[in-house]
DNA sequence: TCACTTTTGGACTGAGAAGTCCAATAAGCC
DNA sequence: GGCTTATTGGACTTCTCAGTCCAAAAGTGA
């Protein structure tokens, strides 16, 4: 919706942080900053601030507070991709999944993104669209890019989920975030020493192989 | 703090849904139910009205909004204790985890039960002293359970974690919410069949079991 | 019965925030 | 340059809501 022809950005030259954006890019990116930080309750004062735009604009450009936040959480949405590097097949698939895991304990599971997730989540009592959409640009997208891995696995012989690699896919995105999760959005410490996460790592690996490797568990 | 001697309620006989309850009692069930479903923006009308009592009284007894969403927050975490039945000792470890993990699918993952802690991540972005203590009286409590009954097991030699029991807790944990809490608290449907939940329950222990039983991993 | 405390309801204050209006200014385009 | 469109700032309206005030009514205890 409202994909105005304002949004052009055609400079791709690497510009310093927020310099000749187009206005809409430069009033989503404090808005994404604004709203991680306060929640929703930010007054949208504090984001034409934020954004060195006058409030009348953030209205020309998104109508109001509610278009604004959605139009923010979908330019989000569409910058997530799932950060799972799938064509590596002649990997182990231990080693591959011990980098999934590895993936996530330095990227999805830092202060930053779970304050952000920690916001969507209290926005989606409120929104729940927002919950959905969030869910499906980002958890759903890595569920299923290795879900279709394990699945290709499968096929290889190198792996056995008995027809069912969601189901194992869900399991080893359970085992990884064993309770980080939970403790950081609820806004607890999870800092992990690079030794613990190697560790971790590891271990999520080592157990998904036992529970779906070719000799697999009876199902 | 504040524990009035107002809260009395010397009546244990059965009392249909807030009838002779103690002024305190009522509003904190009140205010736990109207901060649940509609988060800390509620009003302290609504919160008055839904009581049956006058916004003043609130203000008697509780003083500020914050103070009352704080003691409604303690009074709950008061009432929650881990429901880990761990006397049980002569049960095999197999069948005492999939009953763990058939307790978390039909009680904690429940809508009701998910909602409120949307509520709480939400409000610990406004009250960090909020998600931690929910953290302890919450999910603390089951870990702590689920690590004791695991280290008593393994002092048994039912099971080996190599001496971090709850480094093996917090992976039991983590496979048998399995990506379900993430999505319940984004507000998507959770639902599972009876079925469902003994699939996963048996499946989670004993993929448990492979990791941690007495020959298990090597650590 | 009498004094004391608490509750009640309803009006009221003050602050903060969404959204609007408008005249002046700047930017983009032919 | 000149036309058009967008941005600016800042005042303004309206509304919601936390918290207060107060006089009347209801409990409570001895």
């Amino acid at each position: 919706m409202s994909r105005s022809a304002t949004a052009v950005n055609l400079n791709n030259i690497p510009v310093s942080h927020s310099a000749i954006l187009s206005i809409r890019a430069r009033i989503l990116e404090a808005a994404a900053e604004m709203f991680r930080s306060q929640g929703y309750d930010v007054s949208m004062d504090a984001i034409a601030t934020a954004a060195t735009v006058s409030k009348q604009t953030l209205y020309n450009q998104f109508g109001s507070k509610e278009d604004l936040f959605k139009a923010m959480v979908a330019d989000r949405a569409a910058a997530m991709r799932a950060p799972l590097n799938v064509s590596a097949l002649e990997r182990h698939p231990r080693d591959m999944l011990a980098d999934v895991a590895r993936q996530y304990y330095s990227h999805a599971c830092t202060p930053y993104e779970l304050s952000y997730t920690r916001m969507i989540i209290g926005a989606s009592q409120q929104f729940p669209e927002i919950g959905e959409a969030y869910y499906e640009a980002g958890p759903k997208q890595i569920l299923e890019a290795l879900t279709q891995w394990i699945g290709r696995e499968e096929r290889i012989g190198r792996l056995d989920t008995g027809g069912d690699p969601q189901f194992a896919a869900e399991h080893f995105l359970g085992l990884i975030t064993a309770r980080i999760e939970t403790r950081g959005l609820l806004g607890l410490d999870v800092e992990m020493s690079p030794t613990e996460i190697e560790r971790r790592s590891r271990f999520c690996a080592e157990i998904f192989m036992r529970a779906f490797g070719p000799e697999g568990l009876p199902r």
